[in-house]
DNA sequence: CCAAAATGATCC
DNA sequence: GATCATTTTGGG
């Protein structure tokens, strides 16, 4: 049999079947490797490449539902779309080992079926026991005997005796099925139009994908709701896919109030028994909705009937590392495989996406209004030059002067600012150096509050220094430039009676204090908010009228191929926070360029002209998604080895029409986690699979164990 | 000269 | 990814 095991070999491997053992494809076993024994997947019938005789025994077949066919075959398709190898894949759909293991048992108690109750002495406290089990579900001992208020001791007496009867059952945690049967809200004509839509593709079984998209606030949670209540109905199992910041407690609420309980949430965050009986249940179809981050997509449903990618032009969606692989476009290729329909939703569509509805690949369904006749709140550029503010500071006199009203009026304000700390460098005031990570090309970011040095690469931490290491002039450190915390402080002396908040993805906080921090500003006890991106993502606040971009210019640097639509989506997400329900909102985003085509875009409210431009550039460019991208990235502690391995690779590079190759350069990121970085960019039609090209061009190449080689098929990070 | 540490090959 | 054999390095 031809098994693949969950680590980065080149392939499967074949191994023979013991007599008296019956071996079938997706099947979970554990193998011989070397001297140890690992897991593997039966893969399918065993390819003769290894003599027979050579070949070891599988040792053993796992009590789990095996996996299915289609996932395979995903598994498959992302090892050649990604050219890694199918092993790193399979490890992705095999997060959780320990459920492949026989479920765990319990003992549970019933009553005995042949004893007569007057055979034996029934004294109060068995009498409890009994009545507690009456017409109810067998239980633990433990659970038994709280809930009839006696001592386990009692229990296991009565079952010696004949009384109870002891069963054991596997232990396996009841997940709560979402019931798509309740009422829905009521939706509006478009809503409505847009939900049957989506409720017939569920309903054809069959793959199609969907772009829903509409403003903030038109309602596209509750329309796709619709589709899941189909879905449901159908006995089908649904995964959301949510980029991880956007997984807050405000969307499982509303899922919540929409279908009467929580669904199962999939991410980093879950303890490894949750994931246990998370992935148990997704396999033996017990849990009917999974929200989750980008690795939920590679849970192991057993009956998948819908996918939902929500904000699917957001860039978390890419794993930069390990597989790279974009998590809404392989949704796209397994809800193909398993002939299901996929639904994309965004405020702000991706330009690939875009495209693929103009070439007629995805439909397109439109929420033109916003839900309930609320108003977009309304964008002014401030422009910088002009109303500059004062020195040292980084809010501009008409943003204060409309924080004051906000603030006179009740009302709430965000400050939004994309970076953590307390500024972005800090510099020697003797001899002008920053402080810089030792295992990266990056300056450490001051943390005062935590009072820390931080790398935001690699997570390098340090005390704040007091003599500066190059001139070793003492405690002579000027911060420049804003951060958040650097932010909070100028509210602070701006406003001083205010309730100022910071809100970021910091370590600092994590998930409990995130959601306690969501719920002071929904009961009104912040005034202004300071956050960086995780503000902008999944919340609503009803009395937040103000929104203030700090720095609209700080995404449109650093020679991004996406930073312009980057850019836009994230800020007309974050203006989208304003005014969502009965109060006008606005935004007011300060930059330096108030000429450039993403502000005009903004202030305009024009999407569709921002989008048509940036597909025109791109299309004259040849680029994504006109064209095709990929990029090599060569790193490793010896920048000469390195040097060594790209002058390979420049050597063998394809020389062929329609193909660019772009390097080796040294990486902008040139120094990350102690390895020095060379980039090579591949650029090619659409036409063109790079695949085949890569492999024949890399397969060549060796590499000295130091030095590694990271492919990355349709790249979004440049550094 | 020895031993620890880094490197590389192999796993069916 | 883990293991084992081989090569390198560095301290005496």
């Amino acid at each position: 049999m031809r098994i693949l095991l969950p680590l980065p070999l080149a392939d499967a491997y074949d191994y023979s079947v013991p007599e008296g053992l019956s071996v079938a494809s997706g099947q979970f076993v554990i193998v011989p490797l070397g001297k140890r024994e690992t897991l593997g997947v039966v893969w399918g019938e065993g390819t003769g490449e290894v003599a027979a005789g050579k070949l070891r025994d599988v040792a053993g077949v796992l009590p789990a539902p095996p996996m299915a066919d289609a996932l395979r075959r995903f598994v498959d398709w992302v090892a050649a779309y990604t050219l890694s190898p199918p092993g790193a894949v399979l490890r992705m759909a095999m997060s959780s080992p320990s459920a492949l293991e026989a479920p765990r048992t319990e003992l549970v108690y019933r009553p005995a079926v042949d004893a007569a109750a007057d055979t034996l002495k029934l004294t109060t406290a068995r009498r409890r026991v009994l009545e507690a089990l009456k017409d109810g579900p067998a239980m633990p001992a433990a659970e038994l005997a709280h809930i009839a208020g006696v001592g386990t001791s009692v229990i296991k007496t009565m079952a010696s005796a004949g009384l109870l009867e002891a069963i054991e059952r596997p232990m396996r945690r009841s997940f709560p099925q979402p019931d798509g049967a309740r009422e829905g809200p009521s939706l509006s004509a478009e809503q409505k139009a847009a939900a049957d839509g989506l409720i017939a593709k569920v309903e054809a079984h069959a793959f199609s994908a969907t772009l829903l998209d509409g403003v903030p606030g038109a309602g596209k949670t509750e329309v796709y709701f619709e589709a899941i209540a189909a879905a449901l109905a159908a006995k089908r199992q649904v995964l959301v896919l949510l980029p991880e910041i956007a997984l807050t407690a405000q969307w499982l609420r509303r899922f919540e109030d929409r279908f009467g309980c929580t669904p199962a949430a999939w991410h980093s965050g879950l303890t490894s028994l949750e994931r246990r009986e998370t992935w148990r249940a997704v396999a033996e179809g017990r849990i009917g909705v999974v929200v989750g981050a980008r690795s939920a997509l590679f849970l192991p449903f057993a009956n998948l009937g819908l996918i939902v990618v929500d904000e699917e032009h957001d860039t978390s969606f890419k794993q930069e590392d390990g597989v790279c692989y974009n998590a809404r476009d392989m949704a796209v290729v397994r809800a193909r495989l398993v002939g299901a329909p996929i639904v994309l939703a965004s405020a702000t569509p991706s330009l690939e996406s875009v495209m693929n509805v103009t070439a007629g690949r995805y439909g397109a369904l439109h929420l033109p209004a916003r839900h309930g006749g609320n108003q977009l709140a309304t964008i002014s550029a401030v422009d910088l030059k002009r109303y500059p503010p004062e020195r040292g500071h980084w809010l501009s006199p008409p943003v204060l002067e409309a924080m004051k009203q906000t603030l006179a009026a009740g009302e709430q304000t965000l400050l939004f600012l994309n970076r953590r700390g307390y500024a972005p460098i800090t510099l020697c005031r003797s001899c002008g150096k920053g402080i810089e990570c030792p295992q990266c090309s990056a300056w450490l970011v001051e943390h005062r509050f935590r009072r820390q040095l931080v790398c935001h690469h690699c997570g390098y931490t340090e005390p704040p220094a007091l003599a500066c290491k190059n001139c070793g002039a003492a405690d002579n450190w000027v911060a420049c430039g804003p951060g958040v915390e650097r932010l909070a402080e100028e509210a602070h002396t701006f406003f001083p009676e205010a309730r100022v908040e910071l809100f970021t993805s910091d370590s600092l906080m994590n998930r409990e204090e995130a959601t306690a921090a969501v719920e002071r500003m929904e009961a009104g006890e912040i005034d202004i908010l300071i956050g960086t991106q995780m503000a902008a993502k999944g919340h609503h606040f009803p009395n937040l009228t103000l929104v203030v971009v700090v720095d609209a210019d700080l995404g449109l640097n650093g020679g991004d191929l996406r930073a312009a639509e980057r850019t836009f989506q994230l800020l007309y997400q974050v203006a989208g926070r304003a005014g969502r329900h009965e109060r006008p909102g606005r935004a007011l985003i300060q930059t330096h360029t108030p000429e450039h085509p993403v502000m005009q875009a903004l202030v305009a409210n024009d999407r569709d002209r921002f989008v048509s431009a940036e597909l025109a550039g791109r299309s004259g460019a040849g680029m994504p998604p006109y064209g095709r991208l990929a990029s090599l990235i060569v790193s490793g502690p010896d920048p000469a080895a390195v040097d060594n391995v790209c002058a390979a690779i420049a050597r063998r590079a394809p020389h062929r029409d329609g193909v660019t190759i772009l390097g080796p350069s040294v990486a902008p990121m040139s120094l990350l986690r102690g390895r020095h970085r060379r980039r090579f960019l591949l650029k090619t039609g659409r036409e063109t699979a790079v695949q085949p090209l890569l492999h024949a061009w890399l397969a060549q190449i060796g590499l000295p164990g130091s030095v590694r080689l990271q492919i990355d098929v349709d790249p979004y990070s440049f550094l």
